[in-house]
DNA sequence: ATGTTTGTACTATAAGACTATTACAATAGT
DNA sequence: ACTATTGTAATAGTCTTATAGTACAAACAT
């Protein structure tokens, strides 16, 4: 099971750091298609915030097909729905690009900076995570 | 001169727009080293937003030594300082870098997808510019 | 000197984001 | 059936952000 860890200081809200562990814990393989995630309440007790707080990223996962949740029973990786569509896969793709190069053209970097840049990357670890 | 526009549509707030097209302004070499910008009246009235939020954008890039306000005189693009230093810029790249990777990661791209996909867009124009 | 033009400071308001409190509803085990 | 466990919904509180209204202060032009 993954572990999961919040950190005020970042300044980063508590819904979206375990939205984006989750994230991170499914492409990284360390989260299974089909296993359960801790209840809302177990995990909001280990957390030390409130259940709503979990409840809230479940909630968003679930929209984008990611979870697949049971009143009752709990919370799992969405075996069915769970990889996107390869056109909507190339969609998300883009408009992240998009946003990236508009900030970072903003700055005066160029594409080729970035590609540079991004080679140097590819043995990286998140530092949150 | 640069022509300036606000989309109330896009969420993005009116003083963020207005950084972001100052920034691209002058990365794009569409404003030129010690040019004036438009009195905070000016384009208060132009735009149809209080004068306030047109001098926090300025304040804003005016801290980032990308802008020099002469109160009673005007504001303009920066002469002296305009350039980061070398150091600086790299930090900020990478630190454009590493959100934009934990985020693509996230959602179970490669980084090798990121760089083909940037590669795709060189010859590309930002859409709220 | 005085008036106009410039940016600045202070205050208030509105809206939204985030989290918590509390109660409700569905499921499963017995 | 009943009870425990699960997620859900409605509400409220607190904080931050974004913008506006209004008055102030510095620089320039004459």
């Amino acid at each position: 099971m993954i572990k999961f860890h919040l950190d005020q200081k970042t300044g980063i809200p508590y819904y979206r750091q375990i939205i984006d562990q989750i994230r991170f814990g499914i492409a990284s393989g360390k989260l299974a298609v089909g296993e359960q995630l801790p209840t809302v309440r177990a995990l909001a007790v280990e957390l030390k915030v409130n259940l709503n707080t979990i409840a809230k990223a479940y909630k968003e996962l679930e929209i984008q097909n990611i979870l697949e949740t049971q009143q009752g029973t709990g919370t799992f990786i969405n075996s069915t729905e769970n990889k996107m569509f390869e056109s909507e896969r190339h969609q998300k793709l883009q408009s992240i690009i998009r946003d990236f190069t508009t900030v970072s053209l903003s700055y005066g970097f160029t594409i080729d900076e970035l590609i540079n840049e991004l080679k140097n990357q590819k043995k990286w670890k998140p530092t949150s995570m």
